[in-house]
Order: C-alpha cells, then sequence, then structure tokens
DNA sequence: ATCGAATAGTACGACAGCTAACTATCAGCC
DNA sequence: GGCTGATAGTTAGCTGTCGTACTATTCGAT
C-alpha cells in the first residue's frame, strides 16, 4: 500500500511523516494553499521529538525543564546570581503565578532563596545558594553537550544556514 | 548598558534575545561549546511564539489545538474519515489516556462519534460526524491562510532553506 | 484448543501550567 | 501629604496531560 504510486521523482529526497501528511491534505483539500504547512509541522515535530531528547540530561541533575530554565537564567545573569521573580517569568515566557510555583519547588529544593529586596518591599531577591549554582553548573555543561550531540549528524554549513533561517523566521513573527 | 561594547561587526545583523543569551553563557562559562545552543534556543522560542498565533485561529472555529489535531488527522485521512484511538495517538504523539479524554470532549461536542468496530472488540472506530466535517474543513482553511500569513516575511527562496534545513534537523534526530 | 503475552481503551491520582481575584507596596500628580 | 493607578507576588480553582493500574479482547505458539 505504502509503495504504491511512488513516483521517481519523489525517490529523490526521503519523504518523512510530514510529507504524508501534506500529501493527505493535497489529495483531500487540493484547493489548499499548503506551501507553509510543511515548515510549521517539521518545527511542531521537532519540538515534540527534542522534548525528551533534552529533558533527559535534566532528569540526571535531578531537575525539570523549567527548573532548569530558572537556575540557568540566575547563572547566566552573573554575579550576583539573583534577579527578581517578574524578570524571571518575562524572560522565560512564563505566568506569575507559574513563577511562583517553580521557586516554591526550587527553594524547597535548597536550590535558590529568596531574600528581601531592601528597595522595594513588594518583591524580592531571587538568589542561587551554592548547591544551586553546582547544579546548574554541572546540568548546563551536559546540556550543551547534548545539543551539540543531537546536531552533530549536520555539517557546519548546515547548521549556520539553519540558524540563519530561524533567526530570519523569529525576527518575522516577532 | 545595552549599547555599550556593541562592535561594529555585531551591528550586521540584528541581535535578537537568544544572542544575548548565549553572549551572557560566553561571558560566564567561556569553557562551554555553544555552538549548538543558538539553534535550539531559537527552535524553543519560535514554539513558544508560535502556539498563541495559531490558537488564535482555532479559537474563532469553537476549538482548542489538540481538538483541531485530532479532526485534521480524520479528514486528511480520507473517506470514510475513521481512525481508532490508539492509530490517532501515535500519530498525534499522545498518550492514550489523553486522547480518551480528547475523544470524551470533541464527542460531548458533537464533532466525532464513537462507532463499534465489527472486526475488533477491544476497539471502536472514531468518526468525524457532518458537523465535525464541516468545522475542521472551516478551520483547516484559516490555519493554512494564517500560516502562509507568518511565513509571508520569507521569501520563497528563504523558505525553501529553511524547510531543507529542518528536514535536514528531523532526520537526524529520529 | 488452550494458555500466556500483547494490545485496546479507560479510570484515577498527580502535576504543572493558566486566569482571575486579592493584598501589599510603590510612583506620580495635584 | 494623600489619592489614583500601576506593579509584585500569592492564592484558589480549572484544565489538559501523564503514568499506572485495571478489564476486555485478540494473537500466537505449541
Amino acid at each position: 500500500m505504502t509503495k504504491q504510486g511512488v513516483t521517481v521523482e519523489e525517490r529523490r529526497k526521503p519523504r518523512d511523516a510530514v510529507d504524508q501528511i501534506l500529501d493527505q491534505w493535497h489529495k483531500e483539500r487540493p484547493d489548499l494553499d499548503l506551501s507553509a504547512m510543511g515548515v510549521f509541522g517539521r518545527l511542531g515535530q521537532l519540538s515534540l521529538l527534542l522534548t525528551p531528547a533534552l529533558e533527559e540530561v535534566f532528569t540526571r541533575h535531578g531537575l525539570r525543564r523549567g527548573e532548569f530554565d530558572v537556575l540557568a537564567a540566575l547563572r547566566r545573569s552573573g554575579p550576583p546570581y539573583t534577579l527578581i521573580p517578574s524578570a524571571l517569568a518575562k524572560t522565560l515566557m512564563l505566568s506569575r503565578a507559574g513563577m511562583t510555583n517553580r521557586l516554591d519547588r526550587l527553594e524547597a529544593d535548597g536550590l535558590v532563596e529568596r531574600r528581601l529586596d531592601p528597595t522595594d518591599r513588594r518583591s524580592f531577591h531571587v538568589a542561587l545558594t551554592a548547591r544551586g549554582h553546582r547544579v546548574v553548573d554541572a546540568a548546563v555543561t551536559d546540556h550543551a553537550a547534548n545539543e551539540s550531540r543531537l546536531l552533530s549528524a549536520l555539517t557546519p554549513d548546515e547548521r549556520e544556514t539553519l540558524d540563519h533561517a530561524l533567526r530570519t523566521l523569529l525576527q518575522a513573527i516577532e
């Protein structure tokens, strides 16, 4: 069934799951303009496949992805490794309520602590603890290596091209 | 503060949020290989920004994205617009428990119905109702147009390049 | 023909996110 | 100095997903 109707032209590049979806749509709704659907389909599929591939590394360090993101934002902000919850929520594109939750978990694990902000009594500083610092340093090392591994099948040229294309799209959408 | 230290070379292409994150990491952890982080950072950011941009169209048709995905899978499968829950869960990369839930909602809304499978009494056929067919046809028309609009800032050449790069990465990861 | 393993769907409890409502505090303006 | 509106964080309730455990059915090897 699957080999039927595969023309010579279609055999050139391996057809993936997204191609099959586009074929189905073309057959059922030939009126639709499908020119963009392939890109978004592949983006979605990538995001779905990448999630567990990245999560696995965080799990090895006792973290969930969301928790790593918070620790990483603090770590890369530089000394004194401190940000306020609103700033964290904004950069991580998370609701403030969600940030409250994440911070509760991280604080219970002893990875961050809430310190009074002397200049604004509505807020406070979220600071990496010594242990949080160690954990995120170890995790980000593995994470960067894992990302490199996942991209290792692409040539440097292909990587550069992909990065440039993603940058263009990101700029177009914002 | 932000304008300090921006060299001529850096001004060539506009620096985005991901560039700033990479700068921070480079400063704090010069030992890390950041060559892959830009690609994954932009993929993640795209996925985050795209979600509400696509969801908005589904909302106009009374659907959530997950519900649309189910209806779309049924619609593009062609006559008789019928699949079993396991097959749906697999193609949508969703747990079977999650699929049970989605089907419950869709059935309550009268968009699909569960029909007995005469050949396997463990299972059944999920079928589009007439209303489900109408709704998904209208939704996918708008959805395809929305996707085209979101990509309209890219030239045909840029689209082709992006699609090819995504295809390569997807193939590398699977 | 039968028995064990695999498969299909569901119920249940946990979980992490969201929105909306709420309290406390700050900033600006008169 | 004292309102008014904006901002910071939390709480409460809802939602959609997951993993696990369970029942029913089918498949396959002998």
